[in-house]
DNA sequence: CATGAATGAGCTTTCATTCAT
DNA sequence: GATGAATGAAAGCTCATTCAT
């Protein structure tokens, strides 16, 4: 038993070791300029090997871009919510979860930029998958802004589009700092990140009206 | 002079049919799936004759999204500022700019899409190119919102990542209701959108004060 | 009549610089890589003119191959062979050939580039011309060359040979003085090169016996 | 091992045979009108396979251009000249060079041929590298010349045009009875070629003197 | 006669995928 | 399982030639 799960090890680790030169090569080169011959050259087997492992080199993409969209949400799953019944645990419930999301895509860097700059181009089928996950993702926020507002946690507006705003205000931090940056974000770099962007989903960019009496 | 004039235009025609084809054919089937066959049969032209308006397939790739760069910048450039001295025509001043915009984008919405969706993956000097677009967008933005903070339209804050969240505020809006629509916006609809998001960028999702008596 | 032999003439004008041109671009380039539309572009006509003149692009290249054989063939038959009866005036009346023969190569540089390095490669019905019209001036030599053994002005020898021995002899020369010189040649230089060319041929290149007392 | 070294001699031999091939096509075609699809019909394996072992149909052609060049700078490297103190052994020493210098090219009649016949034609780089071959062969030629003058083997002369005149010489005998022969030559024949070329190249063509009493 | 835009056959080259060893 | 040589479909691009104006 030992040997044949050793078997069977060796054989996740081939498929792994194959999946993380993909990565890299699909990261350095984007998808269509990449070659299956580099994917193997990288892990040192031969090039039919790759086809003992995975279907195509379509195939390995999808599987790469699932794995991007499986741990965010997974990771997005690890959010302890916590109370939120003031503005003010909501705000330290956001930070937390924009915590935990930068920090598992700065983990895998890769990842998240073969994710921004390839997901789109590389084939229709993968485009519409990523829409779909999209909406999903824009309808839950949109429900949780819904809910917020009937708690009074956020004014009342348009939730789709605060849904949508939200969204893309972290989209574009995180292919500025993480995806393209000059150097690699340290972590309280991305701390201080995330609460700007936090404060700024909550409060605006308007000047701060003098505190109440 | 008529005949000559007519057929310098009948010449700037063709080159022109077969760019607008070729971004018809970009945004359906992204630029590596394109084949300069599909481009020219749509045309209605022979393949050589695309290489008489165009030396590549890269080329005329490069050609159309720099024309999208040129239709953003200048759609801008048009933005009448205006007064900016209270918050309040501020908002209307960035109502403005985003009513520009968006319709602009929407009256090019294959531009539009063939950017946001394969811009970055094609080559590598195109995404480099993008990039700068960015920065310098970037870095404008970011100006603007050091001054508005002297002038006090805003409160302080991180000017850059302020600029970011506005970009991507912006762009994800622009994903969904102009690239990926489920139908076409209509002009109330944009206008709604725009809305949203000046008040979202100057207000925030917090729940409003109660104005002070 | 004036008119229509102007016309004519103009024709004639046109066809002539078509070739002029075409000739040097063959020289320049090579067959192959001449392109027609480098041809007209140097003329200043259009694309569609050329074939107004000439069937195709090899009829082109045919005609000014036969022009420089015609004008070899041309050049040798001016030669006034004189009187050769000794080995002093056979000596002069090959030295005579060989100035009238590399003074008319010199003038027509670009024919005779093209005919020496493009000649044989461009389509095997053209190889086969100009072996035709090496075996022709191989037998005339040979030809000759036996006669003048009769008549005791050279010895006894494998006529052939000799006679393809003093061809190549005479077209290295050709190669490295005219058609790829350093500089062009001059016309003493030409004289001297013939000269020892004759000399080489009449006396070969033994130390010369010394005279009889 | 021997596996390992079968499989080895197999990758060789498949690229020895795609070249064996080229080189019949290119002989028989030219370098312009051989296609890369003649090539591989030949050998009988896929259009493919060929871009396996060379990079480029011009790689190839310059391949066995060097080839070519290679040979002939090791036959002659062979030459074993000798003592060369009297005419005639000098004479031996000659016709030692040409017999084995017309045997090589024979057993490669085709790599002679695609030289003679397309070398200068195919692109101006290799007609470049053949200039300079010729070059370095003319002033070795040369160097030899000036010495055998000085050891009284050779009369006083433009030593220049001698080595040019001797090459020229052999050249075209090679194009005739090696390139483009009615059959292929026997070695007799050329045994009697190289005699003529050597004699003619020591005496001359001129009657003997009558041998001194 | 002259034009030059249009043609399209035909080329070289690439590379994901297969399969005999 | 592993190999890597072989495959061949499919693409981009060129340019001599044509023909409507």
């Amino acid at each position: 038993m030992t040997q044949a799960r050793s078997r069977t090890t060796a054989k996740a680790d081939r498929a792994a070791s194959i999946k993380q030169s993909a990565i890299e090569v699909f990261a350095e080169h984007g998808y269509h300029n990449a070659k299956v011959s580099m994917i193997v050259r990288r892990v040192g087997v031969a090039q039919g090997t790759f086809y003992l492992y995975y279907k195509s080199k379509r195939e390995i993409f999808d599987e790469i871009l699932d794995d991007f969209l499986t741990m965010v949400t997974g990771s997005v799953d690890q959010w302890n919510i916590g109370d939120v019944d003031t503005v003010d645990n909501f705000r330290a419930s956001l930070i937390d979860l924009g915590d935990i999301l930068l920090q598992v895509l700065v983990k895998n860097q890769m990842l998240t930029q073969i994710f921004f700059n390839e997901g789109l181009a590389v084939h229709p089928e993968f485009a519409e998958r990523i829409r779909n996950f999209y909406e999903e993702l824009e309808d839950v926020m949109t429900g949780i802004n819904r809910l917020n507002a009937q708690r009074n946690l956020i004014r009342k507006a348009d939730y789709r589009v605060l849904a949508l705003c939200t969204l893309g205000m972290v989209e574009r931090c995180i292919q500025v700092f993480i995806v393209n940056p000059e150097e690699p974000p340290s972590v309280e770099e991305l701390r201080h990140i995330v609460r700007e962007i936090v404060d700024f989903f909550i409060d605006g960019a308007a000047p701060q009206p003098a505190p109440a009496l």
